[in-house]
DNA sequence: ACAGTAGGTGCAACCGTTTGCAGGCGTGCT
DNA sequence: AGCACGCCTGCAAACGGTTGCACCTACTGT
């Protein structure tokens, strides 16, 4: 179209209230309200059809940043992941977005990779832009402070990790419940020897799984071989690296093995087929979030689902619920087992 | 100031220019000069270290709304993907996102669900916030004039999906390239009779993957079997529906079946393992993207590598160049054939 | 010693919307 | 017939920064 016109100023064409107000013959502030759903009513019927007509007639667009310099509200949410290739956030991300959607807010993502510094960083960034709320995925022990003196500034809402000791609201699950139910699967199957491939112990997720792992192996008299290591992150290449120092460090293999998630699941499978151990005939394994991939693995892997997209839609549904004012109330999702091809009677 | 305010506007507390200025004792455009790189070397070296010192005993941190409002550029990127399920994605965006974040820059990002109102929808919310750019991963050939349309409000890269017939600037894959590749792949290993699943029409990156295959296929005179219909979306269930198809309608079985992607691939893995077909005894199998989990499947996956961190990486750059005002060359990347367990010699 | 210059800072307009306030006009009521 | 009230619209001041311009001071050069 304009080809010929100076490509820096690209928002020189683009058409304003006042365009629209001058076409209109009207004053700038009665397109406003004509515009405004919550007010239009105090337009007089045919000024407001008239306003409308011209306004899209112009194209017109309604500036969201000079909107929310007046208004402090920019239709705009932050999401913090840890790391988008975790195929366990990717639906929880779904369902927060789809759940602001309707609300036409718009999701601002960025990744922490765990890290605290690239976190405190993400949220300067994210308060900077005035976004209107935060949901937090990737929430480590270190990152509470952080998190908790941002959400003085705009309300924010942990997901799918929970903190301890904090007032932030969050929605999360119920990881003890997870951890008991992996090892009563693994108890009724008949396994004695049992051992747990740990996530990291400053992601709140891993050490309650543990705990309610160990608590349900205690009642029950079960033998936990421990692995002298955990998980720097719940990744594919620490499950190798857990699976080959648990084979390196005990002398009587453990029938079954719990790993902290589906990912480190994926790893130590890799370990044994490589050793020629056979899932589930040698060894048993459980993993963790049933993740979209989990029941397409050979075999395909028993592990506990973690609601993942529910979480997702009900961080939405608490993040809309604070911007409006309501005070939020944690939830917590219960955790199912989903039993598959990777652990057998034994 | 308004002291007696309901605790409703968070903002009441922020600190701003203003509050800086009058603290040093200066001009709010002197603080604005001694806070910008590009020009604090205006100010006195000493004025400036005072207002540097009491900006951040203030914790001042600098509106990008209000700066976007007076300068156009708000910092922001847009990325619109069609499925963040789909692992492909996932490292696109990882890569976009790290070469952004160089630069100060936060990805907004939105999934169109391969809807093309929901497409064109995303587009305008984005254009409504200014952001400062778009990153299209979720192209279709629809979507094409609103793309386009949009590309004179703010630049737009295509990253992972090309469009035909079109002006806008992209960073690709060789997909004809890639066709052949995993056709040259099947034809070495002795195949005569060959089949592929495929993606839908629409998505640019399948009928050039196609046609490179069947290019193959004619040259070195072998057998296509055709599969009378291509899935509508390319993931797991229609790679399923697809594998299901063929084995229906076609008398006599191909020895090697191409997937447009991954995702159909796993489907089709996982009715052939359903009716005990063994891959690649059976029947050989390539995939295409390489996405993560793919040398985790049973059988490890022969697939043709898409490199999507890079394009990533590529597209991220393109649009920060497009940003300073450079002009911007399509790229097309090689892609390469990672040969696994599931196809073999026959 | 004086004009010229450059460095440092203040002034004020502006970016596009929103919104409290005020005013004009027509209507219903007494 | 006059008054009050309500509806509709205009006016102007914000919101928090940025930036061209003007101004002042203290140099430099001759």
């Amino acid at each position: 179209m304009n080809s010929k016109q100076i490509p820096t100023d690209r928002w020189s064409g683009s058409v304003t209230l006042n365009d629209v107000a001058r076409k209109a013959g009207v004053h700038p502030s009665t397109v406003s309200r004509a515009l405004d759903p919550a007010k239009h009513l105090r337009v007089k019927e045919s000024t407001r059809e008239r306003i409308i007509e011209v306004a899209d007639e112009l194209g017109y667009r309604p500036d969201m940043v000079a909107r929310g310099l007046k208004s402090g509200k920019t239709g705009t949410v932050g999401i913090v992941a840890a790391d988008l290739g975790n195929t366990f956030v990717t639906p929880i991300i779904h369902g927060i977005a789809a759940t602001l959607e309707s609300s036409g807010l718009l999701p601002t993502i960025a990744e922490s990779q765990d890290d605290h510094a690239r976190m405190a960083n993400i949220l300067d960034h994210m308060l900077s832009r005035r976004v209107d709320g935060i949901v937090a995925l990737a929430a480590r022990a270190a990152d509470r402070k952080v998190l908790e003196s941002a959400s003085q500034i705009a309300p924010i809402v942990l997901a799918g990790r929970p903190l301890d000791r904090t007032t932030l609201p969050q929605v999360v699950q119920d990881n003890e419940a997870g951890g008991r139910l992996a090892a009563e699967h693994l108890a009724a199957l008949g396994h004695r020897r049992v051992a747990q491939l740990r996530g990291p112990d400053d992601v709140a997720n891993f050490p309650r799984r543990a705990a309610g792992f160990t608590s349900v192996v205690d009642a029950m008299g079960l033998v936990e071989v421990t692995v002298p290591d955990r998980a720097e992150r719940p990744v594919v290449e620490e499950g190798q690296r857990l699976m080959e120092l648990l084979l390196e460090t005990s002398i009587d293999l453990p029938t079954a093995v719990f790993a902290h998630n589906d990912l480190m699941a994926v790893g130590a499978l890799a370990v044994l087929r490589q050793r020629s151990i056979r899932v589930p005939d040698d060894v048993s394994l459980v993993g963790y979030n049933d993740m979209p991939m989990a029941g397409h693995l050979t075999p395909p892997l028993t592990t506990v689902r973690y609601q993942s997209l529910e979480v997702g839609r009900r961080a939405g549904e608490m993040i809309l619920g604070l911007l409006a004012g309501k005070p939020s109330e944690n939830i917590t999702l219960a955790p199912s087992l989903v039993s598959r091809g990777s652990s057998r009677r034994v």
